[in-house]
DNA sequence: TTGCACCTTCCTCTGCACTGGAAGGTCAAG
DNA sequence: CTTGACCTTCCAGTGCAGAGGAAGGTGCAA
């Protein structure tokens, strides 16, 4: 199957296909007698894997490394497990912090909202932005 | 005042100094007769601005231009609420998402552990990721 | 044979906000 | 007079995941 193949099926393109195979996410192709790469089938399931693992939030860097634990003849499932926990950690970090930030923009849009911008001194160049630690 | 005195006194490193003056952020600084930048108070005040500013999530192309418009003598206050309201949108989006993704990934973590890793095929790399759209 | 689609490699660019480092100038203290 | 802290400019690199494009080879149809 030539790359194009690939793209079209895969839904990823061929500039894509070959940075992976450059950065060791999918293996290096064999090549038809004129050069041209030459994919089994199976490479459509390994690129539905990078892409279910990326929406998973998992980087290319960590999803090659589970693909090569793979290849080394290992079920990665509990390197997975383990990067899928953290990464679901981190998500509840961050949500939180978003959390609060958007309270804080509510908060100021409100407010901002009642100001008059005649109010508003150059030297702070806009009121509606509080300093940081002392609201103004 | 030196734009080392500047660093100690704002927070901003020196290096970041100077590239903020690079972009616009910052007036281009007048020189003492050595060649060295030489910085007015208010300087402590603009940067106050821009460390908030971005805690807001502006970015300092936003920044950048807000600060232009209070330099051209007008008031930016219309301007920035306009661009907190989309900050705070841009905000419930993202939310939103990571709460779907977070209680995606809280049913992978549940499913993986309940998982035996011996029955996990070479063919998908890792049965706890699901192919996209048919979770297996 | 010409045209066109497709393939190859190699190199650069994107966005964002910086950071690091080299090479050299300046200034005050010891 | 030297040491060390500070300043200057300019160039390159960081992380992430590719995208864009040039120059040249290949394959098939009209």
């Amino acid at each position: 199957m030539r790359i194009g193949t690939v793209a079209d099926r895969s839904g990823v393109t061929a500039k894509t296909i070959r940075y992976y195979e450059d950065i060791g996410v999918l293996d290096v192709a064999s090549r038809s007698p004129n050069g041209y790469r030459d994919y089994p089938e199976e490479v459509l399931q390994r690129l539905a894997f990078v892409r279910s693992a990326q929406a998973v939030g998992l980087t290319l860097a960590e999803i090659r490394k589970v693909i090569a634990s793979r290849e080394k003849g290992q079920a990665p499932c509990d390197h997975v497990l383990t990067l899928v926990e953290r990464r679901s950690a981190d998500l509840d970090r961050r949500i939180s912090e978003l959390h609060q930030l958007r309270g804080e923009l509510d908060a100021l849009v409100k407010r901002g909202r009642s100001l008059n911008p005649e109010d508003c001194s150059a030297a702070q160049v806009c009121h509606i932005i509080p300093s940081v630690g002392s609201p103004s």
